[in-house]
DNA sequence: CGGTGCTCCCTTTTT
DNA sequence: GGGAGCACCG
């Protein structure tokens, strides 16, 4: 039986793929398309929803299948660490374990490193280089800047970080970037600067992330029998997510793909929402332009979206201008679909409320939490949403807090490890010294510092010899000597003792694990029980070399996602998951489009934040709601808020526009009239934009026949702004909060209650086993000792935050 | 040398 | 409002 995929593939001048090839069953015509287009350059556009990763992992098992190349001569790369684990993943299911691992699988930064170590010389690196993370780059480089003389608070070392970066993300070594970037930090020692820091890793024997991609296309350009070597051996070349690389990227893709030309990149540039860390749309754009003879596939067809939703998305992001142009349609007809919801409330408190109980009600219905997400702009944002949600009950998750392997003890305890192993570690050996406590100044640092400076040797072996001198006070000096004796003993213990042993005995003999015990702070336990996860881990590594790569390079940790809970994160960690039902909070001019990206890159920002608004209502199978607050708290005082400019650009007729519920919450044009519009660190544009729109003109769609009490702008006449005025205390509106009555508004203390029926579906009938009188430890609240029990409900007084009342499930014993 | 008060900042985040 | 980082003081 002729299969269509069959034809395109002859029509391609291929053999088609043998009748057993169950994996191409059930594609459509251009999926299959993109799957059999093996040869030559192919840029696949695929919209939200339309089946990326199956197109990129069946091509692959495709590839092997049909006997074009060997695992080992397919490159493909991805940018997290995540993507790559689920490529990996899909792949053995779909070929059986026949291919034990693709060894170029793997995220930009990995296979880097995999190909520095073996020519790590001939950029002046030995292969066992160290690779640095952000917190090391950030104190090399105030070493640096103090070093130079120059004045740290004037030039931030933050502000040197990004600017080194963004030379770095766009291919620049020192001697290639323009002199006038060059001159644009630290009194025109910028240039001299990154130099400095290039030096200070080489003599580290260290890289930071950038140069994973850097120092690979030095080599590449200034040995070509290296990177022909390459080039041979790469027959094909997948790239996940192109729409994402930056401009580095791009050239280490460039420079690799000139050898067979099969490169085949993925990518959808309405999802480019990394433009701030470097990321080109450009590239995507360019792609037939770059590589001559391309061919497009456009992967419209979703799979996972209603028509409400694809059309709500389709619209706002048609109001872009720099794209490809995708149209996404579903075949799905549902005309039970509910249509998008856009919800108006007062302030944030009563939208953190809102949301709550609409998730309540979901619960109530029978849907799972692990398929509802809140998706904010920013950070902040999320903290009223945990706060009601702890507040009455929902279990929830946060996605993207600190990493396993940034928090402070696991940093410190790798630092010890990092000595161990390498004692030239200067970084790591400074993060240390003091900790726990040993009673060394910065006098005495400085001391060592100046002998290792003047000998020219590591601060380790610095403080093994300044002990042996008359140098240093006897304190510190007998401390030192102690630490130094310690290092050496560990080391030698390295091949003696199995690594995970070995790790406990430097944390116990280092007083390490002592410090976290004595410490009587609420976090101590958890820190002392990441301290043993991380022993843990490390079993699952040959030696300890060899977990210390591995931690480098993989900073993610998977906490479980098959808990029923709601998930909250950034629109932008967002990216690539779905759920049934979608929450985004916030679509006020300021936040969301935010202000600053619009100040710092104009139209360009402003299209990267609509965007992510596609990139937000994309995520949602069944249904999405979108929330504004007309007053929101910012920096500790109430704005006024105007609605998002990306509500207007919705589509009416797939847009359910939601009435207030109370009369507390809620759009009402006499709050508007009672708002001050320059009270805003936000107004301008959006300002403008009413203005504008109060004249009649600029207004695409949907204008005067808006029904009332949609999301219009507010009529903001000269009553109402002098009236805004006064009802606002401070300058510039920056004053207490007050209501169109004049009272002040104080911001809702959570409430100690928890509303009964709200919660009726999560308090089941079992009776906690906590007992009165009993001292807990909450996550959020910190400790706090047991009032009352009831049911699986507790009232707890907490030390800190007060009385409240929580489900037992939220507290442990401490 | 280490602990406490003051000031300044405040989008997004992976490797 | 809140946290982090720094200056100053004990």
């Amino acid at each position: 039986m002729a299969r269509p995929g069959g034809i395109a593939a002859r029509a391609a001048g291929l053999r088609p793929p043998p009748a057993e090839s169950a994996y191409l069953d059930n594609l459509n015509p251009e999926q299959r398309d993109a799957i059999l287009t093996t040869e030559g350059p192919l840029l696949v556009l695929a919209g939200a929803g339309t089946g990326k990763t199956r197109v990129l992992t069946t091509r692959i098992a495709h590839i092997l299948a049909t006997g074009r190349a060997r695992a080992g001569q397919i490159l493909a790369v991805t940018f997290t660490n995540k993507a790559a684990r689920e490529m990996k993943h899909r792949i053995s299911s779909l070929v059986g374990e026949a291919v034990e691992g693709m060894p170029w699988l793997g995220t930009f930064h990995s296979i880097g490193t995999k190909v520095l170590r073996r020519h790590a010389e001939l950029v002046g690196l030995r292969s066992d280089f160290t690779i640095l993370d952000m917190d090391d780059q950030l104190r090399l480089m105030k070493q640096i800047i103090q070093a130079a003389g120059i004045d740290e608070k004037r030039w931030p070392a933050r502000q040197l970080s990004a600017f080194i970066d963004g030379w770095k993300n766009k291919g620049l070594t020192p001697d290639r970037i323009p002199p006038l970037e060059a001159r644009a930090f630290g009194n025109g020692k910028g240039g001299e600067l990154y130099r400095a820091y290039q030096d200070r890793l080489k003599a580290l024997n260290a890289c930071d992330f950038g140069d994973l991609l850097l120092h690979v296309i030095t080599i590449w350009r200034a040995h070509p029998d290296v990177l022909a070597d390459y080039q041979r051996r790469f027959r094909y070349i997948l790239v996940d997510e192109y729409q994402d690389t930056n401009v580095s990227q791009y050239m280490w893709l460039r420079l690799i793909a000139t050898g067979s030309k099969n490169v085949c990149c993925v990518g959808d540039d309405d999802q480019s929402i990394y433009g701030w860390r470097g990321a080109e749309v450009d590239n995507i754009l360019r792609f037939e332009h770059d590589f001559p003879g391309a061919k497009v596939i456009r992967l419209e067809r979703n799979y996972r979206s209603t028509g409400h939703i694809l059309a709500a998305a389709s619209h706002l992001i048609a109001h872009n201008e720099g794209r490809l142009g995708k149209t996404l349609f579903t075949d799905a007809e549902d005309k039970t679909a509910e249509k998008v919801v856009v919800a108006s409330v007062w302030d944030s408190q009563e939208e953190a409320r809102a949301i709550g109980e609409e998730i309540e009600r979901l619960q109530r219905d029978g849907h799972a939490l692990s398929q509802i997400a809140v998706l904010v702009r920013a950070s902040f944002q999320m903290r009223e949403l945990e706060e009601r949600f702890l507040n009455i009950g929902l279990p929830y998750r946060v996605i993207g807090g600190p990493r396993f392997y940034e928090r402070q003890e696991i940093r410190d305890a790798l630092a010890y490890f990092r000595v161990t192993c390498q004692p030239a570690d200067d970084l790591a050996f400074e993060r240390i010294v003091n900790v726990p406590k040993r009673g060394l100044g910065d006098a005495t640092i400085q001391q060592v510092h100046a002998y290792a400076r003047a000998k020219g040797v590591p601060l380790l072996q610095a403080t093994a010899e300044i002990v042996e001198t008359e140098e240093l006070k006897p304190k510190p000096r007998s401390a030192l000597a102690g630490l130094a004796a310690s290092f050496a003993r560990w080391r030698g213990d390295l091949d003696r003792l199995p690594h995970g042993q070995l790790a406990g005995i430097i944390l116990d003999e280092a007083g390490y694990t002592e410090m976290w015990q004595q410490d009587k702070s609420a976090e101590a336990p958890g820190r002392l029980e990441n301290l043993k996860e991380l022993l843990r881990s490390m079993e699952d590594y040959p030696t300890l070399p060899s977990f210390l790569e591995h931690v480098s390079l993989v900073m993610d940790t998977e906490n479980d996602p098959t808990a029923d809970k709601v998930s909250i994160m950034t629109l932008h960690s967002a990216k690539g998951l779905e759920f049934d039902t979608v929450f985004l909070p916030g679509w006020e001019e300021g936040l969301f489009p935010h202000q600053r990206s619009l100040d710092e890159n104009g139209a360009a920002g402003l299209e990267e934040e609509r965007r992510l608004a596609y990139v937000g209502i994309t995520r949602a199978r069944k249904r999405a709601k979108i929330w504004f607050a007309s007053n929101r708290r910012i920096h500790g005082s109430w704005q006024a808020s105007i609605p998002s400019r990306f509500l207007d650009e919705l589509p009416e007729a797939h847009v359910e526009v939601r009435e207030p519920s109370s009369n507390y919450g809620g759009y009402d044009r006499s709050r508007f009239d009672a708002m001050d519009p320059f009270g805003s660190s936000y107004s301008s544009p959006g300002w403008q934009r009413a203005q504008r729109l109060k004249g009649g003109e600029d207004r695409t769609r949907g204008g005067d026949d808006r029904k009332s009490g949609s999301w219009a702008q507010p009529d903001t006449g000269s009553g109402g702004f002098a009236e805004g005025r006064s009802n606002f205390g401070g300058a510039g509106g920056r004053g207490e909060m007050r209501d169109r009555w004049g009272n002040t508004v104080h911001p809702r203390k959570a409430s100690a209650l928890i509303e009964g029926t709200l919660i009726a579906k999560s308090v089941g009938t079992e009776t906690s086993d906590f007992k009165v009188g009993e001292r807990v430890f909450h996550q959020k609240f910190g400790n706090g000792t047991v009032t009352e029990v009831e049911g699986n409900k507790l009232t707890i007084d907490f030390d800190r935050a007060g009385r409240k009342r929580v489900l037992d499930s939220f507290v442990t014993r401490p």
